[in-house]
DNA sequence: CTCATAGACGTTATGTTATAACATTTTATG
DNA sequence: CATAAAATGTTATAACATAACGTCTATGAG
């Protein structure tokens, strides 16, 4: 087995490039699975493709990239078919929306209450989902300061991952 | 003079519904010309005109009603002539995109250095700008352990202001 | 002054992202 | 099987953004 993965999914806030992708897949998928079960929602085939193209890489992937592998991969489909499913999937948490970049990754840790925040490295494009509850919590706190209460918060940061900052020159 | 307004332009974080807004506007430019003064940039009547329509309001304007706006007002446009000085507010920090969005608000303290979040309510739709330190270097913190390094945060936050909760049955 | 330059702006076309609206099919369930 | 709810198909269009290239204008060097 590869490099520094651990056995958590969370482990992705600190995976290598080369980490072992296969089973990114494979327990995004397991967890898919059991979130679905738990929540009497279907994952339906066309909802567990598109789950699985966003899982291909830890780069945002764009709806029409969905749409276009999708395509490729023989199916017929159509821009509401994609945005259908992102809006299934990112509603059970199994999926984030990349507000600035229009592109979605796959979560890392679904099946814990999270609000989480998003590194987007501008390098390899690879995004890594962390977790900060101090960052969370002092952002709820500080709006409940002036009166403000938060429903949902959008925390994302670009900027070089480690192994982006040894590259560049 | 109304209500709760002091006479900094970082007071919008307090502002009330009611606030004396033609002093925004006012200190806005104010600011946006010193600011440009200060870096040799030019503030065209274009762009000048592009900054008062996003100050009309603190609700975040799309760039095709600015677009809308500035033919109404009898100028010809196009959406290239609205990006161009959005990009270049953007540029000199005179305004903040709203990445969950896709709109633009005027930044409430352009002078000074600044990594701020905006609070959005879905009520009344207003943006507002806060700045909590400790979200901004616990971010930086956060991501330093990692070993990614930040250059640009997006922390964008909605729920209901103070007055939209009351409003609210 | 006039010429060269760079920045700003005009103009056309197109690329990219997302959703509205309504028809049809599939699935779960009594 | 009948039915209702969920999912999907289908067409069209809305909404957001930029590429590419041409023209104008302010400004400074000579």
């Amino acid at each position: 087995m590869s490099s520094a993965d651990s056995n958590t999914p969370a482990s992705n806030a600190n995976r290598d490039h080369d980490h072992d992708h296969g089973k990114c897949v494979a327990e995004a998928l397991a967890s898919a699975e059991r979130v679905c079960e738990a929540q009497g929602a279907r994952l339906t085939p066309q909802r567990r493709q598109v789950l699985e193209l966003i899982w291909r890489s830890h780069v945002p992937v764009g709806a029409y990239e969905i749409l276009d592998a999708m395509r490729d991969g023989g199916r017929r489909a159509d821009p509401p078919t994609v945005y259908r499913a992102l809006e299934f999937l990112a509603g059970l948490g199994l999926i984030h929306r990349i507000s600035t970049r229009n592109a979605f990754i796959g979560c890392s840790h679904p099946m814990s209450e999270h609000r989480a925040q998003v590194l987007l490295c501008d390098g390899c494009g690879q995004a890594t989902e962390i977790e900060i509850g101090t960052i969370a919590q002092g952002l709820t706190d500080g709006a409940a300061d002036l009166g403000f209460a938060i429903a949902d918060q959008t925390v994302e940061a670009s900027g070089l991952c480690r192994s982006c900052q040894s590259t560049a020159h």
